[in-house]
DNA sequence: CTAATAGATGAACATATATTCAAGTATTCA
DNA sequence: TGAATACTTGAATATATGTTCATCTATTAG
């Protein structure tokens, strides 16, 4: 990463080039810069991501958009323990994808982002043209 | 888990359950489990979700969404080393999200998939909108 | 009251993931 | 040829993540 040939090579051919140093382009690097996703932004993007990237969370999500559930039967559905369920559920309250009401001893589970629900069909859309 | 229990459940309220017995809903398990996506989905969309849920490979993605770069660029715009991008776009390539033409001693990247994409800006619309 | 059930939670553990480092290939230049 | 550059890759390391286990609260039954 040679900052002076760069400025060189700028000098001499406004970001075209020469075959003799054709990395370290300045103007490409400088454009990519200048687009980049403010990083609060990426961040919140990869997390809400990262969010719909495991398989339970995914059968999670999905049982969800068509009904509420008790964590027993969330449990049961989906052969974990009610521990391993209650644990990712509280992964998708904390990013305020679902909503709980608790009735009685059981504490029903319902999808509360619609958002959500949008990527995820749009997920479910991409897997099936690939 | 009382199998006893829940026939005797279903046999008396036909699913409505009782008070007394209030959880194992066999009736939620059945229907949950006959609306579970086939395990092959699932594990896709969670794969698709997941090559997307980190701040790095947004970036790549959003810039390669702009246009072409070689890996030096790439490294020098996310201040990683070309190493830990080269790693990054191999997971990239993989699930052919990116394509790449050599040109001398470089290796210029693009996105290969508008699937990935729509999913992205809709990523971004949701972040948008919480 | 005690026992049982539903669920939540912290700690420990195992696994997955991302980066670094060192070594490798391919290409260009002198 | 040998040096330099662009990139790749495998191994090692550090961190993140998911599950299990033990324990906890809240609620209901007896």
């Amino acid at each position: 990463m040679s900052t002076i040939k760069e400025q060189e090579n700028l000098r001499s051919s406004e970001g075209q080039l020469t075959y003799k140093n054709p990395c370290c382009h300045q103007q490409a690097i400088k454009e990519g810069r200048s687009r980049m996703l403010p990083p609060e932004h990426a961040l919140r993007l990869a997390e809400t991501f990262k969010i719909l990237g495991d398989i339970n969370r995914i059968h999670l999500i999905n049982i969800l958009t068509e009904r509420e559930m008790c964590v027993h039967e969330l449990s049961t559905v989906l052969g974990m323990t009610s521990s391993a369920v209650s644990h990712q559920l509280r992964l998708l309250r904390n990013l305020r994808l679902v909503k709980h009401r608790k009735e009685g001893k059981m504490v029903y589970y319902s999808l509360d982002d619609s958002h959500i629900f949008s990527l995820f069909k749009e997920g479910l859309e991409h897997i099936k043209h690939t």
